[in-house]
DNA sequence: CCGTTTCCGAACATGGTGTCCCGTGTCGAA
DNA sequence: TTCGACACGGGACACCATGTTCGGAAACGG
């Protein structure tokens, strides 16, 4: 393993600590001084690792294995990756509620829209679209759509497994899709 | 007109100020101390109108007439409330921008994504579905899809106009949710 | 014009932030 | 096992933002 086993422990135990206090308290109302305080952690020893509460957010969030999905190569599908990260998502249900909650500030939210909108206009050009404002706003619904599914789930508002939040999925959004890929594509 | 003039002008100062602020540095990074300084109001009058930051925030998010659109009675289209929003919102531009975007921290978007849910799904009821968990997995997608067509709009992402947008909403969404409503209907 | 309300500005207590330093303890490599 | 390097704790510090209080000055509406 990497580096001194005081420092691994360290940085676990403060990313631990954050995570739980997001989901006591939501992400804006902790503090560094609660972080330290749970992780049992001197103050300066927290800043000898972490610049600052956001900083520890992106390090966890940076351990989100599902934000970073396979290629999924060659893939006939339409949208490949929405049942794997459904089912990713529950596994890692308690990181995923508190980061990518209301509680965990929108800041994971907005970067995982950002790269599922790369995901999903690759996925549309290589279906055959043309590259066009009007695509962007065809990848912009359907990555909403995703993301509004997904933060259903994870605030709790549904019970729905991967397996019907994926039929879900597809089934409100593919018919749409598969129109505007018609005529474009002819 | 209600109240003292003082009054009027002192929370309208305020209210701008905030606006102004949240576009040039976003949400999280304004301070009470930089509003105040930018209205050229005393600290402790803005305390004697608003018990915080967040507070003017509200109180601003109540003038957007948009955000509590008229019924639209016994309208057989589906989904009549878009193309009026997207016009709406265009017209307040600035204002909008303000609340709605990454800047105005997701507050003001949290608002308008459970009083949009609450109008698709009556409508959706309206136009024959039962209510259902299913149902209610289908409304967060058409919700997600409109407010991520919203929030690339706000955030400069596209440049379409209203009647556009509104087209890239039916076209992603109507043929799902046709198709959603004709089976648990029969 | 006068009583009432609002505004201002300054001061204050509180609490979080990020930095610094030094004594102590732990690590891993020689 | 020893030794140099490094991590940790804890306290003290300056800084800034928050929210409250107060009395005098100014503006309001009737």
């Amino acid at each position: 393993m990497s580096g001194d086993r005081r420092v691994r422990r360290t940085r676990r135990l403060i990313q631990e600590a954050l995570v739980a206090l997001i989901l006591e308290k939501g992400y804006d109302a902790v503090t560094v001084s609660d972080i330290v305080d749970r992780a049992d952690v001197g103050r300066s020893t927290f800043y000898a690792h972490f610049t600052d509460k956001q900083d520890v957010l992106f390090s966890t969030m940076r351990d989100l294995a599902f934000l970073h999905p396979v290629p999924a190569a060659g893939s006939a599908e339409l949208f490949a990756f929405s049942r794997p990260m459904f089912e990713h998502v529950r596994e890692q249900e308690r990181l995923v509620r508190a980061l990518m909650g209301r509680r965990g500030g929108g800041l994971v939210h907005a970067r995982g829209e950002r790269l599922l909108s790369a995901l999903v206009r690759n996925e549309l050009v290589a279906a055959g679209a043309r590259s066009s404002p009007a695509l962007d706003l065809l990848v912009a619904c359907v990555v909403g759509a995703f993301m509004g599914l997904l933060r259903a789930w994870v605030d709790g508002e549904t019970t729905a497994s991967p397996a019907e939040l994926d039929a879900a999925f597809r089934a409100a959004v593919e018919p749409g899709v598969r129109a505007a890929l018609a005529l474009p594509a002819s």
